[in-house]
DNA sequence: CGGATACTTGAGGGTTGTCAAAATATGTGG
DNA sequence: CCACATATTTTGACAACCCTCAAGTATCCG
């Protein structure tokens, strides 16, 4: 993809969820697709910004999937989240310098580095806009809390099916899914057993009785949903916890 | 305890905490000195504020322990996260109106009441504060990031070492632990367990673990770690995720 | 076409859950 | 301070879930 059009089109589809959840005007608007930023592309499997790291800059995912992670002393994995165009998944380094976790490409990706100090003279200057990129910050622990029920309290196929309605829900918001519930699901069974705290044998299982039933069918990168209602019914989905709406 | 005494005192802690994070002004300090709030109490068991509420004010721990938690449909608890004195567990409630989850007194507890109102004069005249406040909250999300690393991928005596780390190093920096290691864990065995994401059963079973390692005891409400090199290293905790100093 | 990666399947073992009951601790009213 | 009711902790037996190891199959890519 083109650099220059990629980065114009993250900063557009930024603009549309942060108007989404807090309204912005015609003027915030504009800052924020006024954003400058070096935009660079990295494959799948490299680290964006690593555990230890003291970032200069925040990561605006343009194209592609990415994946916060950590990993335990014996070389454990564990996925924190996922995120799509539009994310930025370390804005949170404005504030806690050090990076304390790392952050994956999990497909090819391009990346819009968005200068720390640009976002602080703007925050700084328009207290609306702080306010929308902190109610992002706060969405994001939102998530992390739906994560933490799924992972202590939801069965395997739950808990899958939560993420599938999940990632739904969030290509939809920025027009990379539509209603015929078929989508990009571009990861890997590894990776999605490392975000489930499951082994790639038991998501494999799983997996097939999800199909058995079904109710998706998964290959080649493309999810399709077959059965949105019992679906989301078995994950307990309800998407109260992305806060959409201000 | 007396209600005005405890408002002091937790605005003092709060003050306390955010000073040593994000290095407030002698004037900064005293304006959070300055809140004005209602102190209530509740017993243990007690919900605080509960899903789907839309919170007019803020609590702030002041005395006692509380949890945020969420409910699956079929009745099971899952505790996200745990709250002492200084802490105000629903502070996203500011930007984020609906409360996704509850929030539980897990012993008698006394909590402090800031309107929304006067937060939000004192973010917007005061920009460091708010970014003081905006940080705490993402301290919190950084506690989730690590909650789910132990949830996914740690054994069950390693996820409870690092909760038992996590605490006393939580109480530590309020100054209800010192260095002899005994401190008040004033909660019941299936508290953890929800914490944990695991049955009660287990977690007893897992606690005599530890006791038999000569790790801990916990008895009456009262924890002492025997051996912190042990502990510490068992549960790989490392406290940079609660992001102390700024 | 060949090599690497990802997915699938099977077998067996370890961890954790459920159910039920006993033992202990806690709290309250007399 | 005791007696009782209640809540919490502990124990045992068994089943379900999930992991590991290992091998085989499919798919992707140069």
């Amino acid at each position: 993809m083109n650099t220059q059009l990629s980065l114009f089109q993250s900063l557009s589809t930024l603009a549309r969820k942060l108007d989404a959840s807090s309204h912005l005007t015609d003027d915030e608007e504009s800052i924020i697709k006024r954003l400058t930023a070096l935009t660079r592309t990295y494959s799948a499997g490299d680290d964006i910004v690593s555990e230890g790291d003291i970032p200069t800059a925040c990561a605006l995912i343009a194209e592609g999937w990415a994946c916060r992670y950590k990993m335990t002393g014996d070389g454990k994995r564990q996925i924190l989240s996922f995120h799509l165009p539009g994310d930025i998944p370390d804005l949170q380094s404005l504030l806690l310098s050090r990076m304390d976790h790392s952050l994956l490409a999990l497909t090819d990706l391009s990346v819009a580095f968005v200068p720390h100090a640009q976002l602080r003279d703007i925050t700084a200057a328009h207290p609306r806009l702080a306010r929308a990129l902190w109610r992002d910050t706060l969405v994001d622990a939102s998530i992390y809390r739906e994560w933490l029920l799924a992972m202590g309290r939801l069965s395997a196929p739950q808990h899958m099916a939560h993420i599938f309605c999940e990632i739904y829900t969030r290509l939809s918001v920025i027009g990379l899914a539509g209603p015929n519930l078929k989508f990009l699901f571009p990861i890997a069974q590894t990776d999605l057993a490392d975000a489930m705290g499951l082994s790639p044998v038991h998501v494999n299982r799983t997996l097939q009785e999800l199909r058995s039933l079904g109710l998706i069918s998964w290959a080649g990168g493309r999810l399709t949903i077959h059965d949105w209602g019992k679906l989301s019914d078995l994950a307990e989905f309800d998407p109260i916890y992305l806060h959409l709406a201000a």
